[in-house]
DNA sequence: CTCAACTTTCAAATACTTTTGAAAGTTGGC
DNA sequence: GCCAACTTTCAAAAGTATTTGAAAGTTGAG
């Protein structure tokens, strides 16, 4: 008996390691680094609020790392601070929603690549100067790209402002 | 006179440095390293195909490096290879639709990324046990991240699948 | 006001990624 | 077969990003 329980206890806790691995490695390609990404997927699988303490421990990392990551999850609105009467220290819970996970990463990739390269592609479109074919090809790419960048500029605002049954109703049924 | 035509082509040169930085830097953010990026820019506002060596000195990259990011612009489906007459040397042109380029990047990034957390989601989702409160907020947890896994996945797979008509036309006009 | 409990900061250390360049490999033409 | 022109490889070096931990900062309770 006392072999059974702990070999479920182990399975719970393989699954949870896995999966807190996976959605790091995950969020490294999204512009979330590693551990911040663990961060938010142990409070996403934690049924209740976690201290960093708890979280330093489960993670095996160091108080200024989790500091960090807790911090910048919460400037990303991935992650709400949850204060318990009585309680000094602050427990952080994570946005559980996935349809507002996905938001917030758009919101906040939009803002730190989309609009700096519409910039960039508004100056260098202005070039003043005598034809050619390098200048006529330059300006043609510049502009397909411009193009390109301020549509995905509007879908985007778009898919920040629609709502998941929209998106999940009308958005799929069209693409069937 | 002299004078204009020299600041004429600083201009152009200007334009185009900006855009070889800021491309590097969008495609950091993007699975694709930063001097793949700048050859894959370099490449689109080219005229003609270009061969290594200008690219090696355009660049101010070595041999190696400019070897080895050409191979995976190729691996990408992002860059081709051509062969002029008479030349040894291997020339290189870039794919200049960006419609192709978001496709072949979204192909990429969904094997890369989306196929293995798929792979862990389904995995972890077999935990046998005992219930208790934990366990509950687990396996809910992974339900909701695999039934939006799944959707992505086959939006993605149509979004490949889609031309570019389709999609400026049907869905542009959708979210408006 | 003072203390203890807690959070934040940041310079140095570590880990990870990219780049270099020289040597090895390949290939077409003679 | 042999050479010259070109491409590929890869171990070491350089460059970036992340992590640590100890010290400084903050804050509520007494």
């Amino acid at each position: 008996m006392r072999k059974l329980v702990y070999l479920w206890n182990m399975d719970l806790q393989e699954g949870k390691d896995k999966f807190i691995q996976a959605w790091g490695t995950l969020g490294s390609h999204w512009g979330i680094n590693r551990t911040m990404a663990q961060v938010h997927a142990l409070l996403l699988i934690s049924a209740n609020p976690l201290c960093a303490e708890t979280i330093m421990s489960e993670l095996q990392i160091s108080r200024g790392n989790a500091n960090m990551n807790i911090r910048a999850l919460i400037d990303w609105g991935l992650v709400f601070k949850e204060l318990k009467p009585g309680e000094r220290k602050e427990f952080f819970v994570a946005e559980k929603d996935m349809w507002e996970v996905i938001r917030q990463v758009i919101v906040q990739r939009k803002k730190k690549e989309l609009e700096p390269i519409i910039k960039v592609l508004n100056e260098v479109g202005q070039i003043e100067s005598e034809t050619g074919p390098d200048v006529e090809e330059f300006e043609k790419v510049i502009r397909d790209i411009s193009l390109f960048a301020t549509k995905a500029d509007s879908t985007l605002d778009s898919l920040i402002k629609a709502d998941q049954h929209w998106f999940v109703g009308t958005f799929m049924k069209m693409i069937k």
